[in-house]
DNA sequence: ATGAAAGCGCTAACAA
DNA sequence: TTGTTAGCGCTTTCAT
């Protein structure tokens, strides 16, 4: 083995090693490379020509333990009451695309958690004081509200994607779930639907305020429709057997369903499906989300429309200016109905 | 406004102040945290619980500058072809759930890289050298063969998701993409179709091979069928517009398409429906990857299975491998047809 | 079993 | 415009 064809004088470790072959104190060459104007502009080409030329990048770590700013955002999804669900659960994917979107435009790296909160009591304040963050968003509550209200009263730069609750401190953007339930089931009833079915998990809160917000069009049109309701479990591989056998023993005259997400929408579709009945005829369906997936389907999907795109935004925008000390209130969003082929 | 309830002393911020609260060496404190063996069982359980008491962790930046060890490990997502890519794109995401798992498992934290290389040329290099990063895998390969062999020539702890080519020098794992080309095409020819398609935009390596395997099967067939190829954006914006496109102005009698991914595939079959050609009988479908939603699609997707699981546990080996100072060779896997109702 | 001291590689006040 | 110096907060010899 002969040495590379362009065998470089030799490897530079740091900006003291960079300096010396420069001439100059490593003091120049920090501020030479961070481009900083007070450096004679002759010095700092020449010093950053030796840089390119070797390679050589000044260590962040350093840095950043220097400055005090870690230039890191946390993103953490919690997954609380759902040990199985899977990370690429398609709204936190989408949801995490469009945050990776926006905090890479204003210069922020991600540093990724999956948390099983379960793992210990204090999984938010370690991630938090880690010094590895400079700020934190969560996607979803899970269970997990009084750790979040514990963690937001002493550590500013947190934002949290879900639902807001009366008196709640902690700065919260999402949809109104609420509402949202209303619209779903406003719609099914509209359709001429009595027999309802929920399939959904109500362990975290913005499942659970579907359900009410459900509950609330049910007994608001006093047409005597029912709502027999279902938990989904949220992991990919159980939902599907799930679903198959809440299909199997529930009531023959459930005429529309109301999914709690467009995840749990589309696999009812397709079991429905496979049990040769018709969606919409037979049994219409509302999902919740408006995922990509739901133009996706065959019959598209109805669905109740969060606008994810928008709600990272928030979430960023929130954050910046957290973390530039201002504070911030919540944010809910108003659902949207989007009506399509399944109801 | 009074003090909170349980106002404790007052914030500790490093650990020499623990030190000093403890009337022990910063040193001591050092070790007691970490658990040593080398302390007082008696001073490291109350230096712990001092710490406890206080909430106090020591700061991970100060500590993995110290050591030279980040615990962190760099997940890249080259958008190289397709700027309009979004990272939300369901094979990536599947992937990154799955490397979330095993990364987290042994102790690593994830840190998010969204690139689009066109940034500049240097772009690996600079992920590389950060400092931040004990490690790299990068989610494809996009068109950056080149930048990824020179930086793997000097960085080994670097393994891909993606294709071989002779005599490459980095570590890749995938799954043979020729041999799946021909599994898809022989199967449709199986099925008595001989006016076939492809589906796919062939700027990436993975997809060009599978479109020459997709060839190879035509030719040994000696059946005189033809295959029409078209380019097909992997935005999900542009996807099914192009799509749409490209089934409206085709030529009628195609009766087979093998589509690129089971994003494409997916989205055809919707567009097909709504066009009322029947899946499979007026046309069949083959898609590629078998995510998770090819079972969820009415008919379900007969696809070329890529075990995307077992890839993610495979690029965490190797990669820990690679950290530990070891070499790697590449895998290959094998893929599979896996039928179901679209061919 | 513990303390003292020397850095990890960088940045920023302060001087010159 | 540049050099010098003092740390950021931690870990780890080395000495005791």
């Amino acid at each position: 083995m002969t040495a590379e064809p362009e065998a470089k004088p030799r490897r530079i470790r740091n900006i003291s090693e960079l300096a010396k072959l420069a001439g100059v104190s490593a003091g120049t060459v920090s501020r030479a490379l961070a481009g900083k104007e007070l450096v004679n502009s002759r010095t700092r080409e020449r010093i950053q020509a030796l840089a390119r030329e070797h390679g050589f990048r000044p260590n962040q770590m350093a840095s950043r333990l220097r400055t005090g700013q870690t230039g890191v955002i946390g993103v953490v999804i919690p997954l609380g009451h759902e040990k199985k669900q899977h990370i690429s659960d398609p709204f936190f994917m989408t949801m995490l695309g469009h945050l990776a979107d926006g905090l890479t435009e204003v210069g922020y790296d991600l540093m990724l958690s999956r948390v099983i909160p379960a793992d210990g009591e204090d999984w938010l304040e370690r991630i938090v004081d880690s010094g590895m963050l400079d700020g934190v968003v969560m996607i979803g509550q899970s269970d997990q509200f009084a750790a979040i209200e514990r963690t937001a009263a002493v550590y500013p730069p947190l934002v949290v994607w879900g639902t807001a609750r009366p008196g709640q401190r902690h700065c919260v953007v999402g949809t109104d779930s609420f509402v949202g339930g209303q619209l779903a089931v406003r719609h099914l009833l509209s359709r001429g639907r009595r027999r309802l079915a929920f399939f959904g998990d109500t362990t975290g809160l913005e499942i659970e305020q579907r359900l009410a917000g459900a509950r609330a069009a049910l007994a608001e049109s006093g047409s005597g429709a029912t709502l027999a309701v279902y938990p989904t479990h949220l992991s990919q591989q159980e939902m599907p057997g799930q679903i198959a056998a809440d299909l199997d023993r529930m009531d023959p005259a459930i005429d529309g369903i109301f999914a709690a997400s467009d995840v749990i929408a589309m696999a009812t579709v397709r079991l429905l499906h496979e049990r040769h009945r018709k969606v919409p005829e037979d049994i219409a369906i509302v999902g919740f989300d408006d995922l990509p997936l739901a133009t996706q389907t065959v019959p598209q999907l109805t669905t109740v429309r969060q606008d994810i795109a928008a709600g990272a935004r928030t979430l960023v925008a929130n954050l910046l200016r957290r973390l530039a000390g201002e504070a911030t209130g919540s944010t809910i969003m108003a659902p949207e109905l989007v009506i399509r082929e399944s109801a």
